[in-house]
DNA sequence: TTCTAAATTGATAACGATTCTCATTTAATA
DNA sequence: TATTAAATGAGAATCGTTATCAATTTAGAA
């Protein structure tokens, strides 16, 4: 399905700042980007999509449920595709690499939980913080003291 | 144990913001401030503890291990005691009411995952967002839109 | 295809949370 | 008590993000 497509499907004006960006997230070889993270491969392959145009397409593919807020670092939210099953991350402490991994028990036991203190679950965001000690990320570790 | 005790045995010297930052978290009915909450609360019963020193303070409880960051809600930070077991959080999406549960079967299972991809685990996050739609949280809804 | 109204964009100002700077004050200790 | 390093207040600076507004583009009617 092409991202045009998907853009109409979910009720949103089909412009090029939109479609470059989904296609962005559709391209398999990319997830959790944050809004910088999109500008800047933006800028190498296109011109002309503003910074802000970034975060308002951001926050609408967000609105439509295309996409899904992220906080796996301080400072700044990242986006991924809002696929039907959840998966939750593991975020390297020391050089920031991510992982995704899937808990298929989790979501019963969360909504056990919400439900036992009169919550009505909505989502969660699991996110194990831990160091992979790769050559690559000592290499990192290193670079930045 | 007091806060002064405390200080000390973290290493830290002594000194009013300090003491009196720590003894807001060491009283048991608060948890998860954010440094404009610990401000405001300053703010009411003593005279001179400015914004930027809540936040050194808050960074430097936090690096002796005093304090814990939270990152349950988009925006800002919050800080709680630093408990040798560590507890999860609820989140009403909706009035952003915060209640602590304890899962104590996590740990484990998330040390285990972190090692299977190779990781050690440092700690972990996990926020249940869900509403709690109680009278008072209908009231705030209310009053946001 | 052209026209029109409404939605989207770029440029940039504004904002809120947080960090930094630096002169002044305070805590630890000799 | 005097010395020195650490902590503080005031405010500037920074960073991610949102808001403003005039100009452009889209979708759909004519």
């Amino acid at each position: 399905m092409s991202s045009g497509t998907t853009l109409q499907n979910l009720g949103l004006r089909k412009t090029y700042a939109r479609i470059q960006i989904a296609k962005l997230f559709e391209d398999s070889h990319v997830s959790h980007l944050s809004a910088k993270d999109v500008f800047a491969k933006l800028a190498k392959q296109h011109e002309g999509i503003s910074l802000g145009t970034v975060y308002r397409v951001l926050g609408d593919l967000t609105d439509v449920g295309f996409l899904r807020r992220l906080h796996l670092e301080e400072g700044f939210v990242s986006y991924e595709l809002n696929g039907k099953e959840q998966h939750d991350h593991l975020v390297c402490t020391k050089c920031h690499k991510v992982l995704q991994f899937d808990d298929f028990f989790d979501h019963d036991r969360y909504e056990a939980i919400a439900r036992q203190h009169g919550f009505s679950l909505s989502h969660h965001s699991l996110v194990l913080y831990a160091s992979c000690d790769t050559p690559a990320c000592k290499k990192q570790s290193i670079k930045e003291n």
